[in-house]
DNA sequence: TATCTTGTAATAAAATAAATTACAAGATTA
DNA sequence: TAATCTTGTAATTTATTTTATTACAAGATA
């Protein structure tokens, strides 16, 4: 299992603005350009992104902008944006325990907590992390 | 995305040896009656769980059996064994980056080491948690 | 008004997860 | 030793999820 590639298309968005929107009119179509996904998918990915408050989209010519600079968007932000994990959590349950089995009756309550706290920090350490420092590392790469 | 029931699967199984294994000759059919899950997947599992030296497995009397306490049992021990995340990582990088963008270029670098870093502490999370704080949540429901 | 762009629905294709069927081989025990 | 039970595993199918594609209406601009 893995984390949808949503994710890392809208960091990779957000660094394109950050680098190109000064210059250029961004569209749908230059960023689907970049990323090489279709650009459905990026339009998406952008409404999801606009949605959060992360970006502003126009159809004129300012284009697709940053709402905020990068250092106020963390990883988490985006994460949440994109809804990578629903309301069901980080780990797939199996369905179907037997309820005549003591175990199979509250091994679902006797995990919960422990997959949560599991989750929580995993979305903390998304937190610490924002697109500032990826695009710091992507100024260094580009020069 | 989901990490895959078999890690819970594996919990449960593991629980179920833990309260059973004394008293009843414990099977792959049993197990799976309990999860109410394919005795095929049950078997899959136990065959991950016998490779990482946490169960053993005789088709004699004494059935399926732990191989090391509870308390040695951490949820990344289960994680692992039951092969939930590959080589490819927690998340899943969009694949086809414009090379001949300067950010299409180096997005992959720049977002590696941030996202290795996240599934580093998630499974450190998973390292702090034991089957035996399961069961003895479970002990006590079960009262 | 002609053109470009976004937003979105409907499908389709690809990838992944879970279930099922089938059966050979190991271990037991009667 | 023969009959039975169980594990291990391959092959296939089904279900679910993810990603891509097609199509087009509606907004914005020049």
């Amino acid at each position: 299992m893995q984390i949808t590639s949503k994710f890392t298309i809208a960091v990779h968005v957000i660094a394109l603005l950050y680098f190109f929107q000064e210059d250029t009119k961004v569209t749908s179509g230059f960023l689907a350009g970049s990323v090489g996904a279709n650009p459905v998918i990026v339009r998406n990915v952008l409404g999801n992104l606009k949605e959060a408050g992360i970006i502003n989209i126009s159809q004129g010519k300012s284009g697709i902008s940053l709402a905020r600079s990068p250092e106020e968007i963390s990883f988490y932000d985006v994460y949440r944006a994109v809804g990578c994990i629903d309301e069901r959590g980080l780990f797939h349950f199996h369905e179907n325990p037997n309820i005549r089995c003591p175990v199979g009756r509250n091994i679902h309550l006797a995990m919960d907590e422990k997959l949560q706290k599991v989750q929580d920090e995993m979305e903390e350490s998304l937190r610490r992390i924002t697109v500032a420092e990826v695009a710091e590392d992507l100024g260094k790469a580009m020069e």
